[in-house]
DNA sequence: GGAGCGATGTCCT
DNA sequence: GGACATCGCTCCG
């Protein structure tokens, strides 16, 4: 392992297959503070199962019938996370990807849980002793168990450190990874573009 | 352990 | 009005 380094700009200017990719193995890292007098806390899990959608040519993409309002962020410079509601009750977590006014994003489906377990099963309503496996695997369990809602975190830029929410490289290389189709969608559902570690314990289903 | 299904808010057709 | 990049519960094997 190496010096963890926040991952910079340049990474999320390649195409969503590509940053996708290269996200896997990379810690999410959230800083958590449960009030105004506690210290802030780090929650931290290794990515480890995530999409690609592509702007323009991808049914399945929020970005597919144009910008609006909520997709607005896809459309903008890489390196900012996406958080959209969906189904009345869950957040999912995107990161955009190419260059300003391109569409295309990454969107992150799975954590291993790294640090602050006890917090995140706290803020998924579970009991401490319960498997770490409930935590982070899935898009709308791990935004739960990180905090992540789209009032505070839509639009924040996850290169930076002061954003509460960035992305880190400690030097983990995936050894094998895992190509299948993705999930929960109807449109271009026959695409290849989720990617997960193989063999992780942590990949949603 | 897996299929089926209801809950529930927002957005675009 | 319908679809939705989900989850957790029930019921069945």
């Amino acid at each position: 392992m190496v010096r963890p380094r926040i991952v910079p700009r340049d990474f999320y200017l390649d195409a969503p297959d590509v940053v996708a990719r290269g996200l896997l193995g990379k810690l999410l890292v959230r800083r958590y503070e449960s009030g105004p007098h506690t210290k802030p806390q780090r929650l931290a899990g290794r990515i480890v199962e995530v999409e690609a959608y592509f702007g323009v040519d991808d049914p399945a993409a929020h970005t597919f019938a144009g910008k609006t309002a909520r997709n607005a962020v896809l459309f903008g410079p890489p390196g900012f996370a996406y958080v959209y509601f969906i189904y009345g009750m869950y957040f999912c977590l995107n990161i955009s990807c190419e260059p300003d006014g391109k569409p295309g994003g990454v969107l992150l489906r799975a954590l291993e849980p790294v640090e602050g377990l006890d917090t995140m099963a706290r803020l998924r309503g579970l009991d401490s002793t319960a498997k770490p496996r409930l935590l982070t695997s899935g898009p709308g369990r791990l935004c739960q168990a990180l905090g992540v809602v789209r009032d505070t975190h839509n639009g924040i830029d996850v290169t930076r450190l002061r954003s509460g929410l960035h992305v880190e490289d400690d030097g983990f290389v995936p050894e094998e990874i895992a190509v299948s189709t993705r999930v929960g969608i109807r449109k271009a559902a026959d695409r290849p573009l989720r990617f997960a570690i193989a063999g992780n314990r942590f990949v949603s289903r």
